[in-house]
DNA sequence: CTGAAAGCGCTAACAT
DNA sequence: ATGTTAGCGCTTTCAG
């Protein structure tokens, strides 16, 4: 019960407190038979080092903050699962904030951590413009990761998923199955991965399908407005909706039912991230899914690589690649020319619980 | 850039770093004109607190340890956002575990909050029976609140929505609709709420329909025992299933939907906690929505008691109760006598979305 | 390899 | 109302 601390470890191993400290740090080597006396001596009083006075004296917390938009968007609890579990396997521990979509109260979080002496920050930025100053203000004084999201150029390392290629999955995956009136539901958001989705869909759309029309609708991330950009396109009777998240596909999907449109026999729709409720839906969603435990593996690694001494280096930008989630909802047209329905160009796993 | 301290406040400003330190934490009154000079000198400096050195001397970090079984459940993420919230707005950072529902990876995880000296903790224990004994150690050494799942009698505060309540303003409205041949799909799990959803299920359910049939099927709170309980259950033609959460209720609707059975119109589904999905399905879950706002003030709530001086008094268990959500999964039955479709008992809203 | 001493930056007694 | 003096519990020079 009472705040066992290391002098009381020393007197009852009968060594000094410095010695304590390097037995149970690690610090430096110490002779075998006093390292076992105070090992033995921290068991019996049930000893556990105090981190905030360790902190204080070496000038580390093993802390690092965690800066999120917010939690509730389905694609970061696995995430925020996945980087707790790397930081934790090295000791860390992770103090969590959540700015609910607001540039002004992240930077007051990070403000807050930083006053907390965390060793480094992983940021999703919640705006690309508006979280910038913030961001590279804290940057300055410690490693700072950015994760998911850019900020602009040059202001941290960061790690995503590598859109392009995402896009171009789907879109080789879509056209092989001889798809060709594509239409995009995306985001207007000023987050980098909304501009990100919209811009390579238009590039690589052009690439791969010279002829076919390409039409672009942007509003936000939401299931909402998936339903309300199906009543806009659906007059022009696309054969495939591309989404850029997942929820924007699952309310393309829920308004297409209710139109009484086939999916995927009339158009196929896909998504973005493979949220959980993507394989859900019925039909399943067609998507790419990010490669979390990667993502959050690759910022523990570039973290590790500024705490362990690369000073203010140049900035990494890491890009991993998705992998094609098929399923349902990109399943065989029912009105095509057999020649268009080539094999398709990528591996694909079946979904099982849509047999 | 470099790291300023009080003392070089103290020297700017013309007075000693005791009086700097009086005005910046506000511990004690001083004089409106020293108090202007100092904060002018802090500002000029850009001097921040370090909250570790304060945490050392104050024996107070200004944190609390959020510990929880898996934040991939989708329940828990607004809880996180509300709590995350809550504490915040009374300057406590929150330093977040998820221990993959391990008991003994949270025991672990608890002792390491534990030695970062966090002021209090809030758990989710993994297992009410193997997660006791380190919610009990730790509840010894900090305030510690239990959240959503209990741990055995006397353990701890703790807060959770009142499972009772929300199972029989299910009953009723299912009742209320006619339903008879009700059908329970929970889990066998051995955590509190699990337990306490199937108890009150047969308790209430003999109260409500006394001559009714009521069925119990345990298995765990996952989309895949829903498929599989269905394939159990259907034969006996149940008009009414009760989940014991909304995952299961997704993977009765499904298969039921696969089995070509016609919800709400041969039979109704019911789920628990009313996560971000129930409304997304085809029909909407009819569900009971956790008022998680109100869990989180109220965990605050008992933090801050406890905090505050209050010792090791007796403990508190809070309940809440939950709301109902009524959607088209519970809609009208088709076959059924127009004597037993009375008004409902209770208050009902109707799900917008699907109208 | 080990001990003694000096703080990390701040707050809390005790003085005044 | 302010200054002075001690530390919080630990790590880290610096000696030996």
């Amino acid at each position: 019960m009472a705040e066992v601390t290391l002098r009381e470890v020393a007197l009852l191993s009968g060594c000094s407190v410095s010695t304590v400290s390097r037995v149970l740090a690690g610090t430096r080597p110490v002779g075998a038979e006093t390292s076992r006396r105070v090992r033995q001596a921290a068991e019996s009083l049930g000893y556990v080092p105090n981190q905030v006075a360790r902190a204080l004296r070496s000038r580390s917390t093993g802390t690092v903050g965690l800066v999120l938009p917010q939690i509730t968007n389905p694609f970061y609890p696995s995430l925020v699962r996945e980087l707790t579990r790397a930081l934790h396997a090295d000791d860390r521990a992770v103090l969590l904030a959540d700015c609910d979509d607001d540039p002004v109260e992240e930077a007051s979080r990070i403000a807050d951590l930083l006053g907390r002496q965390v060793d480094a920050l992983l940021v999703i930025p919640a705006d690309e413009q508006r979280s910038r100053e913030a961001v590279a203000a804290a940057a300055r004084r410690v490693p700072l990761v950015l994760l998911d999201r850019g900020c602009g150029p040059g202001v941290a390392d960061s790690v995503a998923v590598d859109n392009m290629a995402g896009m171009s999955l789907l879109l080789e995956h879509l056209t092989s199955g001889g798809r060709r009136r594509f239409c995009f539901v995306g985001a207007a958001g000023t987050d980098s991965a909304a501009a990100e989705r919209a811009a390579t869909y238009t590039s690589v759309a052009a690439l791969l399908a010279p002829g076919a029309s390409a039409r672009v609708e942007l509003g936000d991330f939401s299931v909402a407005w998936g339903r309300a950009a199906v009543d806009r396109i659906w007059p022009s009777r696309p054969d495939a909706i591309v989404c850029a998240n997942d929820l924007i596909a699952v309310g393309v999907l829920q308004r297409l039912r209710e139109l009484g449109a086939d999916v995927p026999g009339d158009v196929a729709v896909t998504g973005f991230d493979d949220i959980p409720v993507a394989e859900l839906t019925a039909p399943g969603i067609t998507t790419v899914r990010q490669p979390v435990g990667e993502l959050a593996a690759e910022a523990a690694r570039l973290l590790d690589h500024r705490l362990a001494g690369a000073g203010p280096g140049a900035c990494r930008t890491v890009r991993l690649a998705p992998a094609l989630m098929v399923r349902a909802s990109s399943g065989p047209a029912t009105h095509l020319d057999a020649a268009d329905t080539a094999a398709p160009l990528v591996a694909q796993r079946t979904a099982e619980e849509h047999p």
